[in-house]
DNA sequence: CTTGTTTCTGCGGTTTTTTGCGGGAATTTA
DNA sequence: TAAATTCCCGCAAAAAACCGCAGAAACAAG
């Protein structure tokens, strides 16, 4: 067999069936590991394929990923989420919703952290799944396609059988008063259902949103545990918050 | 021999079998393989053949191995998408499993269908989302990074618990007598669950992948209700599963 | 028919490509 | 952490390609 032939086989099976192992191949065509090694090596190099341990990929079964750089106060986002990666340690069982900062803080995550991130928002599970030691649990139940969350009774009961470490909300509204208040009813109660769920509540947030009210009420400000802004700490915005118990970072 | 009648030989072979080799023409024409591989290196000036280590090849071996295509198949997957999209009526529920050819139908639904969609891939709930009347419901487990999919006990519990109107299969490997089979042992065990919680069970697949088979058995074919792919339903490959009971579309 | 020229072909020797294999490094899995 | 895969690197053997070259064949013209 013709090495061209065999390649042009291998890329067959490749887009035939999403994935190859080496093992098998070489089993099938009746050449060396090596070589079809080789081959893959070859046809990644000229991007037919995405080679991987142990055999190779289709490209187009993995390439529904979009960065979308273009968010409101991106780089705001950003510090918040990197003061919030600091806090996941190996693992940790860490509950999170959905929204825009949730999701900068899936992509802050280290690529060496080991952890568990349990989670009904499906643009944050997009982003969990391309970490490599992360384990992603998804909360199934009805989509809500505004919020892009699974919401329901079947979610929150699925939410209320877990006990995690961390519980990471992204919030719309905060108030010394009110508490976290949000506009979604459906999403309320996952909130509340998330934040009865887990050891430590930890609400990330721009500084914007301090001190505003929207018309539900997720929780008083005695839930939270640890408040995360792109400001620092110190500032004196957080005076009130620190004084009723809540760790500012 | 004439050198002209040798290289007219030489060329009518190529396009007959796709592939010559050297050391088999200088066998049939009795001249040395130098005098081959001068041969096609002349053919291959002309553009008339592609030479390669060993041999040559057409040029429609390339068109028909090395797909110009950014999506394998892309175009297959659109008509049968068509084809299952019609299947669907309003108020339906459908389960449908992953895959790029169940995100082909995903996009493939009309705007005005309102039907409820069940599924544990996230690509085609991310497909789902955007359309304006239907409702998503996510079946939540671990999720499996290769697949994109949810699997475990969970989603295979919840799955067991629906009894859709249809259900759609993208599969990679259909065989008359090993049945409907796969490579991944976890989905393996959704796509089990999924058959049997539905009134009706749809295979959707290009036709290449007839009469092929994987690993791991999903369900024989006498679990199959219908069954679609890009070519024409009285195609003879579809006799001996038109026989067994399946109704091809 | 002969002769000089050009083209073609096979052959020996060298270079390049391809492939399998051994062993150690790296990665994955239990 | 240890065991098992898988990968990577270099080597060696086999196959194929390349390079001249010389003899054979073809061709043209006197």
């Amino acid at each position: 067999m013709l090495k061209k032939e065999r390649q042009a086989f291998i890329l067959h099976q490749v887009n035939l069936h999403n994935k190859v192992l080496s093992s098998t191949l070489s089993q099938e065509i009746n050449v060396s590991e090596d070589t079809i090694r080789r081959d893959l090596q070859e046809l990644a190099d000229e991007g037919k394929v995405i080679k991987v341990h142990g055999g190779a990929l289709s490209h187009s079964f993995n390439q529904i990923y979009y960065p979308s750089n273009n968010v409101y106060s991106h780089t705001h986002k950003k510090t918040i989420a990197q003061k919030a990666a600091s806090l996941i340690r190996d693992n940790m069982f860490v509950l999170t919703g959905g929204g825009t900062t949730i999701i900068e803080l899936a992509r802050a995550l280290s690529p060496a952290l080991r952890a568990t991130f349990i989670s009904g928002s499906i643009p944050a599970v997009l982003e969990y799944m391309h970490h490599p030691n992360i384990d992603v649990i998804l909360i199934g139940d009805k989509v809500s396609k505004n919020s892009k969350i699974t919401v329901g009774g079947e979610a929150i009961a699925r939410i209320r059988q877990l006990k995690a470490d961390l519980c990471f909300l992204g919030i719309n509204a905060i108030d010394l008063e009110h508490g976290i208040t949000d506009n979604d009813w459906d999403v309320v109660q996952i909130k509340k259902a998330m934040l009865e769920s887990s050891k430590q509540v930890i609400c990330l947030t721009i500084a914007e949103k301090i001190n505003s009210i929207q018309p539900i009420q997720v929780c008083g400000i005695d839930k939270i545990d640890i408040l995360i802004t792109e400001l620092p700490p110190d500032d004196p915005m957080f005076e009130p918050y620190i004084r009723a118990g809540i760790r500012v970072l």
